[in-house]
DNA sequence: CAACGTTGTTGACGGCGTCAACATACACTG
DNA sequence: CAGTGTATGTTGACGCCGTCAACAACGTTG
């Protein structure tokens, strides 16, 4: 069941060609998605992506946005476990997200690498974003409110604490830290650091 | 004066090669440097530049060291003039850093991008970021000794340091943040969370 | 069943990185 | 100062890439 329509020749081929992109990636990183290779993993030749898809990027894209919403639902789905008394929801966050980046490194290089996407704007890859940013503002809120953090304007926390998470998870995926340091460690210091600071 | 050695028939092309790439990728973004474009405008042929280095990679990772050059001489020369009292270097330090990459937009995703570098190890690249963590860590050392900040492991604390940088510089560049944001004062409330959290 | 729009295929084009073969210019030896 | 060797630069070619135009097959709808 859940057979698919089926219908036409492939099928729902748009969807399965952001998933297959989203696997070659994973195996082998973005420049190993070519229009010819994604064509021959699924059974179509090397046009048929443009069908659905202007243009290589804005299969890219779609790709990406695809990142933004599993990494989005992660960090809804965390935090319900844990009783949520004090910041502990925070820190999990924060945890769950450089988790997520160190999980799949070169999607999470795609949905941040402007490069890869050509310098453009893309509505829909903001838009994806945006929404992680809003429930981020909205999780500070509920602190502040709790006060258990400072009571500043809730975006601007929002972004230093965003810019904390991504910048250890970019510079982990990239190699930059030494390996031999306890990774568990690092990001509960960081998260711990982060917290200490946005108190009162 | 000044006038290179002018030896052999360009005279110095492997440093011209590394001076126009970095020049390209300001204009017109890493992807705009081409081995013919890059030939065309020193004019040289498509090839010459595999004498001085073994592929384009290559050529790239000697660009990206470039950067890193420029940045750590810009981070040593912060903080000298400053009276260096209080914690005020450091935050001079973090706010540099971002100028930087806000300045150099293209450099600094290449300085930090592993996808454009063929997600190989480059020792060089590794050595030249680790020069600024180097760098970091005696600053924070300084500031240790002086009980300005919490005594734990200065690499750990140097590395949470890195992250917040980093990450709102990247989020900066790749235009993740609200364009309408005063970005000076998320810059200085960034340093100020941070060295708070630090703070014992 | 006929007309038509959607979807996929094929051939071709220019641009890319790279290599092998060739050409040139300098440096060094006698 | 002649001659030789090596470092440097050029040219032609190859295969891969993204993309487009022309064509073919499919399924739907009247």
């Amino acid at each position: 069941m859940a057979e698919r329509a089926r219908t036409y020749h492939h099928g729902d081929l748009r969807a399965s060609l952001v998933e297959e992109a989203a696997a070659m990636i994973s195996e082998a990183g973005t420049a190993s998605v070519t229009m010819r290779a994604i064509g021959g993993r699924l059974g179509v030749s090397r046009a048929a992506p443009y069908r659905h898809f202007p243009d290589k990027t804005a299969l890219l894209v779609a790709v990406a946005v695809e990142g933004f919403r599993r990494l989005n639902q992660r960090l809804r789905g965390s935090g319900t476990g844990t009783s949520g008394s004090s910041v502990e929801r925070l820190r999990h966050m924060g945890e769950q997200y450089v988790r997520f980046a160190l999980e799949n490194p070169a999607h999470y290089r795609l949905m941040y690498g402007r490069e890869a996407l050509a310098r453009q704007d893309h509505p829909e890859l903001r838009e994806a974003a945006g929404a992680l940013l809003e429930h981020l503002i909205g999780v500070i809120r509920v602190h502040q409110e709790r006060g258990e953090i400072e009571r500043e304007d809730p975006r601007a926390q929002a972004y230093v604490a965003w810019s904390a998470v991504h910048g250890l998870a970019s510079l982990l995926i990239e190699r930059q830290i030494d390996p031999n340091v306890d990774v568990n460690a690092l990001l509960s210091q960081t998260t711990q650091t982060l917290l200490d600071g946005m108190r009162d």
